[in-house]
DNA sequence: GGAATTATTGACCGTTTGATCAATAATGTG
DNA sequence: CACATTATTGATCAAACGGTCAATAATTCC
């Protein structure tokens, strides 16, 4: 039995110090989910004491909320990246909904499930979720507004289908979560459902 | 300021106290969501002293997912309650969806919700909410395969079609959850969306 | 009525959480 | 080199958690 001591911190930068410690949070929830982003779990992967860590952090609840928010903005930038590289609504739908069922990203969607719930007794955090929500939202309304104008798609309320393909992906990666396997389906399933809400016939995006 | 003394608790018969117990829990998960069943709150609720919780219950963990599971087969009644008064699989998929979605049963989302996340650290209650997910995912199984059966409805997989739809409710309900408000057309675009994945026309179940 | 049974409780314990603060040690500046 | 600045830390606190156990009080039984 070592008890684990730890080094002195070698003395960094306020800007640099304050990066380790967003960084030390980040990964803690990406590997643990967001409940695992304590004072103390975040100063142990950091390499400081817990105190700095409150030094550096107005609050936990805000650190947890800028955490969530680090998460899942860089998910958000990455889907758009993947958006640039494919033209046509119908293709950029139909690849972005196999790539966000695609099953490789559950630590992401803990971190999602994790904020609904705690996002009840975290104010901060709920905000977060709130403007993450808008801003997935935006991008999938994005997409479905053009396929409306370019004659792909057929709907009048390009907003509410968009809440609804948010909803619908977000239940079935919190399902994924619980019930491994049997991703295999989902995505042609969401493709006719997506179908079904845009006026399109079978298999138009499949 | 009156402290909040208690006075002793009525003798009781073992399985009357129980009852209060998990009536108790139940209330506690339903107003305030399943984080809120702890051992202190369970027992002022139950007007009774903490310890009596403990010698009622084998562990939280366990009260904790049986809380879960009395909310959640409760819910599974009334829905099968409420397949038996209509007739038809398309009038049934259509109310069954109509009445998950309407916007009135949040109070039992949070405790989904909540089971989700507290799932990845007590496995009993994972276990527990994997066994309601079969059990709900039966129910519309049920239903979409009775469809099948009388040419209503369309698919090969109505396991997978079931699931989906269970995926796409429970994410509905989640997101409105946090953005309250906008639940009017969630029910008619996931019809729309249940009728692409059945092969239906539009407005087939509407 | 007295004794055995048992439902109930108060007083604890150990752990984990977020947070504060004076003390310490490293850096940079004159 | 001496000194001011400041990044870092150990010690400590209060609150909340699940859980244990001997003591107490109500009931039942003979």
């Amino acid at each position: 039995m070592s008890t684990p001591t730890r080094v002195r911190a070698a003395r960094k930068s306020p800007a640099e110090r304050a990066d380790d410690i967003a960084r030390a949070a980040r990964d803690l929830a990406l590997e643990q989910g967001l409940a695992a982003v304590t004072l103390r779990a975040v100063a142990a992967s950091a390499g400081v004491a817990p105190a700095l860590v409150a030094h550096y952090v107005p609050s936990m609840e805000t650190l947890i909320a800028r955490t969530f928010q680090a998460v899942v903005s860089a998910e958000i930038i990455e889907i758009e990246a993947l958006l640039a590289t494919v033209e046509g609504p119908r293709v950029q739908l139909g690849a972005l909904i196999r790539t966000v069922l695609d099953g490789t990203r559950d630590d992401v969607t803990v971190v999602w499930v994790e904020a609904w719930a705690l996002g009840r007794r975290n104010e901060t955090l709920a905000r977060a979720v709130r403007e993450e929500m808008d801003a997935w939202q935006a991008v999938l309304r994005g997409v479905i507004a053009a396929g409306v104008r370019t004659g792909d798609f057929e709907t009048d309320d390009a907003a509410g289908v968009a809440w609804q393909l948010l909803g619908m992906v977000d239940g079935l990666n919190a399902q994924a979560l619980v019930r491994w396997g049997d991703t295999g389906g989902r995505a042609a399933l969401t493709l006719h459902a997506v179908e079904g809400m845009l006026g399109l016939s079978r298999g138009a995006l499949g």
